[in-house]
This record gives structure tokens, C-alpha cells and sequence, in this order.
DNA sequence: TATACAATCTAAACAGCGTTCAGGAGAATA
DNA sequence: TATTCTCCTGAACGCTGTTTAGATTGTATA
């Protein structure tokens, strides 16, 4: 039986060791799965192997996490947080083509260091997410939509400050192409980018390439002419051989 | 005048029947197995539900596969011929934008009609395959390198024509950035499409816009200001106040 | 016709998986 | 001291892909 109320606001001394411990095994456990998981991929991470790892059994892991999906979902947002720090950093830069530039480096920077959370986050509810009857409506990370956020903010920004091109009026589109663009550019590194193939006829095709390819062609495709002055003559643009 | 060799090639009648035999089977389990795995995804398509549902044991699967992987990837492989004769279509239209767009149409239009097939061919080389202690190079699917030849063929054609800025030069670098677009509008609709928080603030946002969107980009961007003649009036704001 | 043969399918088992559950050890509380 | 509570384990459940031994069967050869 419930004896009384207290059980609000007493950090007995024994209490807050007890959840400081709690913590500590929490964080183990995310560090050693997030090891796991970053150097061998998601089917390779076991409940089983991270319990032999930090010398417990299998089923203490579950007093910890309730599934092996929300272990992986914890360690991912985590390690996200990361992302959107340097996201929202480049909201300071007050020239709003420029932060577009740095907030799209930064993603894809983030993306190709942490392939395996970047298809975890943007991939995994189609892919490898079991589903069940009920085909739930996708919760997004946070983080992604906060992130998303400030990319729709610069977009709607530039717009108003007359930096793109009329016809493009609708700052949601807009950013949703952006977005696509550098995510596809992300995507293709991460699940083929070691293949030569990928590269067509030359093999000295590099990720920054692409990267910078796209941010030219997305400049000139969606910012109006640049006033004269701005412009450099910056014609001779490196080609591979 | 050898009439007939002793073993090499005896095409008995018996024999042609069970190998007639034996591809209806495999197609059988290629059908079913296919229905289940565009339903539900990867992760749910079991050897044990193909097998009930063609009425044999799980073994018997593997007299005509290998393994589940093997499995998966036949099917994938077969439909795949449906879009790679798509795009091959276009290789008719003689002019190398038109034939951009209507390639790229072609290549996104089956992207979201077989979003399990598309993932399953471009994403699961680093997401689902298990990967051994053997990294193996990954063998690309002919179809889709077949594909992206006749990608990297047309922007050729197009640079060599002068159609593109003078400062794209390499056509394996802007077949790559085109492909990397077009496959991020692809896997946002596939993975998020139905995810209103993707849309940001403009729920009426669909499929088409943002590819109609990235087309308009990539033009005025990759392509030169078209030849005065052949431009419609739409350029009168060029002058920024 | 009888015999050897190859193909085909099944039942059973194996090792692994995520997950659950009854219970034990030990500390915190009464 | 007695009771409660937290943490952890061993064993099990039901599932997975895959392998193996054996039964069945229809064909080709002696």
C-alpha cells in the first residue's frame, strides 16, 4: 500500500547514488552498442554481444532499454545532438546564401563521418523498422526538424531579402529541394561510395565534388544573377582530367 | 558430322519438361515472395510464410535459391528490367535536355511506384546485408549501371553540344550530381513522403513539386542561357533594381 | 523387367535472434 | 529484525535462416 505522498521530492543521499549508477550503466551500454553498431552496421548489433561485453546478461540490458530499438534510437539522438550544435551555429552567419552553404556542409560533413547513423535517422522507417499492424505515423527526430527548421528559416530570409530567383516563392519547396539535393549527394557517398563504379569514367570523382557541383548548380540555379560587383571571375573551374 | 555427342548436349524430352518445370517453381516462389516483400517490407518476408503460401517446406526454397538474399535480390534484379527499358526509351529523343528530363521522370516515377525495390537496390549494400568479415566490394546491379551509362552518355552529348556552362566539363561529374539529386527527391518521398513534418509549413507540398522544382534548378543552373532565339520572354527581371 | 540413379521434397534439428518471466541476492527502509 | 525494493540471472518462448539425413519418385540404363 501507498503509505503517503513524499514520493516527490525526497533525493534521499542513497537515491541520488542510486541514479547517478543508473546512468553510468546507461552510458556503458550506449558505448559500447554505438562501437558496435558504427563499425559493423545495424543487423550485426546484438543484445547478446553487448551483454557479453559489459558482463551482464542479456536480459538486465531490458531495465535499461526496453527494446534494441530504443537502445539504437538512444544512441542516435545522442550522437545528434552533435549535428544540430553545428547547424545552429552557422545561423549567426548573417548573410543568408552563405549559411546556407555552411549549414549544407555541415550536414553532409556529419552525414558521411556517421554513415551509419545518418541511414538510421533518414532510412529506417521504411527500411528496417519492423512493422506491425499499425502502420504508425513516423515521429521525426527532433533534432531533424529542428534542423530543418533553421534551414526553412534561411531560405525564407533570402527570399524576402529578394536573394532568389522569382519563381521561386515558396520557401517550404524550397528548402524541401535543398535538402533533397544534399541528401542524395549524402546517401549515394554513404551506400556507394567506395564503389568505382559509381564514379562513371572517372575514378578521380571525389564527394567533394559532387558536393561542390551541387552547391554551384543550386547557386545559379536558385539565387538571382548576382549584382556585378559580387561576382568574381572565377571562370576557370577545375575539371578532372 | 558428329550426329550426337555422348553426354554434352542430349536435350531429352523428359529433361526439357522438369527444367520447364523447375523455372515455373522458381517463378512461383519469385511471385509470391515478391507480393509479400512489396507489402511488407524486407524484414518481414519469411522463408517459413513463402513456403506455407506455395504449399512446400522451407528447405525446398533452397533447391531453386540460395539463400534469402539470393532470394530478394532475383526479384529485385527482374523487375529492374522494367525501368531500365524505360529509360533506354528515352535514348530516342534526339535532344539531349529533353531527353534529361524525361530520363530522369522515368527513373523517379519507378523509384516511388517500387520504393521496396528501389531501397533494396541502392540503400542495402550498407544497410541490411550482412556484412562478413570479408568487406567485399560491392558488384553493382548491371541495370543500374547500364542505366547511368546511358545518364552519363546523354550529359556528354549534351557538353559536347554546348549546351552545358562552360564551367561543368566533366560529364561523369554532372552525370554524378544529377543522379545524386534526383535520387534524394526519390528517397525523401520514399522514406518521409507521408510524413506531413517533412513538408515544413506547406502541407500541400507533393512529389511533383519538389522534382519540378530540382528540374527548374538543375536547367538554369547546369544549362547555358539558351540561345536568345529559343528563349520565351520569361527573363525580363534582369536587372535587380 | 529389374536395377541403379538422380532429382525433389520433407521432418527434424542447429545456432542464433529479441524478449519475457520467475526467482535469488543484497541493500534500503521500517 | 523484518520487509520492501532494485538489480540481475538462468531458463525458456517463439521466431529466424539454414543444414542434414532420409523418404519418395520418376527416369535411364543393363
Amino acid at each position: 500500500m501507498k503509505q503517503d505522498a513524499p514520493v516527490s521530492q525526497t533525493p534521499t543521499v542513497s537515491e541520488l547514488r542510486r541514479e547517478r549508477e543508473r546512468a553510468e550503466i546507461t552510458g556503458r551500454i550506449m558505448d559500447v552498442a554505438r562501437r558496435m553498431f558504427v563499425r559493423d552496421g545495424y543487423e550485426a548489433v546484438t543484445l547478446r554481444k553487448i551483454a557479453r561485453a559489459i558482463e551482464y546478461s542479456p536480459a538486465a540490458i531490458y531495465q535499461y532499454f526496453k527494446s534494441k530499438e530504443d537502445l539504437v534510437k538512444a544512441i542516435s539522438e545522442k550522437d545528434q545532438q552533435e549535428l544540430l550544435a553545428d547547424i545552429l551555429a552557422c545561423m549567426q552567419l548573417t548573410n543568408p546564401q552563405e549559411r546556407l552553404v555552411e549549414m549544407a556542409r555541415a550536414y553532409a560533413q556529419w552525414g558521411v563521418a556517421h554513415p551509419n547513423h545518418y541511414l538510421l535517422q533518414l532510412v529506417p522507417p521504411f527500411a528496417w523498422e519492423k512493422r506491425k499492424s499499425t502502420p504508425q505515423q513516423q515521429v521525426p527526430a527532433p533534432i531533424l526538424q529542428e534542423a530543418l527548421g533553421a534551414l526553412y528559416e534561411t531560405v525564407k530570409e533570402g527570399i524576402n531579402l529578394g536573394r532568389f530567383n522569382e519563381k521561386y516563392k515558396d520557401p517550404s519547396l524550397v528548402a524541401a529541394t535543398l535538402w533533397a539535393g544534399i541528401h542524395g549527394v549524402i546517401m549515394l557517398e554513404i551506400t556507394m561510395g567506395k564503389d568505382e563504379w559509381a564514379r562513371i569514367d572517372n575514378p578521380e570523382i571525389s564527394f567533394e565534388d559532387r558536393f561542390l557541383t551541387l552547391k554551384e548548380v543550386f547557386s545559379d540555379g536558385f539565387l538571382k544573377e548576382p549584382s556585378p560587383a559580387v561576382k568574381p571571375k572565377n571562370r576557370g573551374r577545375k575539371a578532372k582530367k
